[in-house]
DNA sequence: GAGTGGTCTAGACCACTAT
DNA sequence: TAGTGGTCTAGACCACTCC
């Protein structure tokens, strides 16, 4: 187990050197899902490396998204098949049927827990805001803010704002579990929507590492979310923030014809 | 610039004190973007820190993708506006001007490079390649795979597959810069393409870090892309590694009415 | 009390490159 | 030769939870 011994045939470091040990192990089926991982301090006197790089390797295969790591309880494997499909595009139904993901998720044995961080409120629109929402600074705006989580395994962090004519009301209005879209589209006959998404991928900030209760080293996928009526007004501009290993996203669409050579 | 002397408000770690100040700078444009930020050892003096503490706090900034970090160079601050725009859905041409891309480098003033990792070859289709592009095991298949770069920076990894009916002769076919797509539709009529992509985030492994030129710490967006031609069939199945702080991936969709209540 | 991961220290050597 | 980030060591203390 001493790396050293193996160290003729290795150019890469020791870390690099236990993560491939242990994605092997983990996807030949020797270490099956959920089961949990040597701790750093065993890793580090079985392989005679120091805690810290012991450290990196269980770090580098948390970043990859094959263990998932707890103070106190450990780490664990947490084969791919645990990513929650998000699913857009051609057939999208997640705006249409908000709740979906809930059912979902209730469907997979999950209690699913909205935490608003918010109370839900009307506020006056900054700059940034009223832009997004197409509508002249300060103006007022519902504004959202909450955290989805699973059996307090937080998922996904939601900011978002909707114009305060269409959606004002809701602050006096129980709609109960409505989804939102159905709600608008009963009260407001808007139907249908177009929706834009710009994702990126980054490290979590210290704010979202604590909200998410994720480690420094856990990467997210943070997207704006634009959706306009068919009126061409928009409806809600949202800041989402998705722990990115619990995850995939699914786009579908198609490109239209185009006649050739009518570019160069 | 004690972090101790400030240690009477501070809950949170000293990294991540550092990290806030630096982040704080850099949005507040005192630290303007291709600027260089202190080294590790400059800031471990500054902060009266170990160096490992100053480290930690420039990774993640890279983390977030606010900076860039190159051995021997510096450390550098790279706004956001670096992040290039992948767009798909309504209007997406990617696909369809394959140079689009390549052509949106050269604006910017970038040199674009790719570099074939392998030789584009026949190649017998494996099961799970066979089931991406619909054939039968065993099928050829033509394969490419390849590094996109600008200036020796590397942003994206493709290994790509077609059925070998189709593309195959593009072994002994020159078809210079004419994008694949076009190639396709001028050769064989296929106009119309539906698409559909699979979108992780995760840290590079090793081989992608060094393959990319990234360092450890660095998030990838790992991306499945499948292509339908108007005939139904597969025409490309890709696994594409793309490096995360330099991408904003765009999506846009419809999401069409439904009747109300036509479901609960 | 024992064990987990999270943070931090004060050193060290390396590969690489610009001067 | 000097300076960069990359890697590694051998310790340390912490908060937290389970027993």
């Amino acid at each position: 187990m001493d790396i050293d011994d193996a160290e003729g045939q290795m150019e890469t470091g020791k870390a690099d050197y236990i993560v491939e040990e242990l994605k092997a192990q983990i996807l030949e089926g020797k270490r099956p899902e959920r089961t949990k991982l040597p701790s750093e301090r065993e890793l580090s006197e079985q392989y005679n490396v120091s805690r810290m790089t012991a450290r990196r390797a269980l770090q580098i295969l948390e970043g990859e998204g094959l263990v998932t790591r707890h103070p106190v309880r450990g780490t664990f494997v947490s084969g791919i098949r645990e990513r929650k499909h998000e699913h857009h595009g051609i057939g999208a139904d997640e705006l249409r049927t908000a709740g979906s993901f809930v059912k979902a998720m209730k469907q997979e044995g999950y209690k699913p827990v909205v935490v608003f961080l918010e109370q839900p409120s009307l506020v006056a629109a900054n700059a940034e805001i009223a832009e997004h929402l197409q509508l002249p600074t300060g103006s007022l705006v519902y504004k959202r803010y909450r955290l989805q989580s699973t059996d307090k395994l937080p998922y996904r962090l939601i900011e978002s704002y909707y114009p305060a004519d269409l959606f004002g009301e809701l602050l006096t209005t129980e709609i109960g579990d409505t989804p939102l879209f159905d709600w608008l589209q009963e009260r407001h006959g808007l139907t249908d929507v177009h929706a834009k998404e710009d994702l990126i991928a980054r490290l979590a900030t210290p704010d979202e590492r604590t909200r998410l209760q994720i480690s420094p080293n856990a990467p997210v996928v943070a997207f704006e979310r634009t959706v306009w009526a068919n009126n061409g007004r928009v409806i809600e501009w949202a800041y989402i923030t998705a722990v990115a290993s619990l995850y995939i996203f699914s786009y579908e669409y198609n490109i239209p014809a185009r006649t050739y050579k009518s570019r160069t």
